[in-house]
DNA sequence: TTCAATGTTTAGAC
DNA sequence: GGTCTAAACATTGA
């Protein structure tokens, strides 16, 4: 699913495309000569910029693929199109994400935490004294909190930390959390350069599934054997989510 | 046929 | 305001 690793990805080959390019008005309704000087991302969410200072925002929540040249399929939400024929395929299964134009993209900068991959290790503990009674998993979801990380990479940084996500952030101690932190970074560089897990629908930007699925330690991995102590994964539910860990070498 | 899965938002309880 | 829970969004497939 789409998180950060995954949009991060897309960002990156995107850029290689469409930077430059001219989005054909009439695709998206609006004026014509967007010219396209950049491709970001904040948190989860895509950026477009154009030279104006207007920008494109896309949101993939679930199921949404950005797919350069990709081929139409019924779950096509909208077509951008470029001036040099090529074009840009947002399709969505489940009508979950969204896209949308702004004048400029200023508020949403200021809408997340920290990016989860550059947070420093003082400023990591200085927004968890914030929070001592939170629990560490959903605490690492929220986007206000710290921003990129989903069901999945929280799943597997604290595997690595060998930390438990009911822990509340008050129990862990100075070295947990330094090793929480570590992982963030850790995992989700490692996650890009695999260009990100392909656990059902999520596909790159030129249509190809990333690798990192091979690699996860305990997500979707209920009644399998731990690969580091042996114990056995278990999956609990953290209000509408499921966590998954290892209750023998998580503490 | 029912249910779980995913990310986010919103609403309500305490 | 922090924290928790549930519901909603749409669809699929087990």
């Amino acid at each position: 699913m789409p998180e950060l690793p995954e949009v991060e990805t897309i960002r990156r080959q995107l850029e290689k495309k469409i930077v430059g390019k001219t989005l054909d008005g009439p695709s998206i309704s609006l004026r014509v000569n967007k010219k396209i000087v950049g491709v970001r991302r904040r948190a989860k969410i895509l950026i477009i910029d154009f030279s104006d200072g207007s920008s494109l925002l896309f949101h993939l929540k679930l199921t949404g693929q950005l797919i350069f040249n990709g081929q139409l399929s019924k779950h096509t939400r909208h077509v951008f199109k470029f001036s040099d024929d090529s074009q840009l395929i947002f399709n969505d299964m489940r009508k979950f994400g969204w896209w949308k134009y702004v004048k400029d993209s200023k508020d949403i900068e200021k809408a997340f935490g920290p990016e989860a991959p550059e947070i420093n290790l003082k400023a990591f503990q200085g927004i968890l004294k914030k929070r001592l009674n939170a629990k560490i998993k959903p605490l690492l979801m929220d986007q206000k909190f710290i921003a990129g990380i989903g069901n999945i990479y929280s799943d597997e940084i604290l595997f690595a930390a060998k930390v438990q996500p009911l822990r509340r952030v008050k129990t862990l101690t100075p070295k947990e959390i330094k090793a929480i932190w570590l992982n963030i970074g850790k995992i989700l560089k490692e996650a890009i350069r695999k260009r990100g897990t392909s656990e059902r629908d999520y596909v790159d930007a030129l249509g190809k599934k990333g690798d990192y699925l091979k690699y996860l330690k305990v997500y979707r991995r209920e009644g399998q054997k731990c690969s580091r102590c042996g114990g056995i994964v278990k999956r609990i539910k953290m209000g509408s989510r499921s966590a998954h860990f290892c209750p023998k070498c998580q503490r």
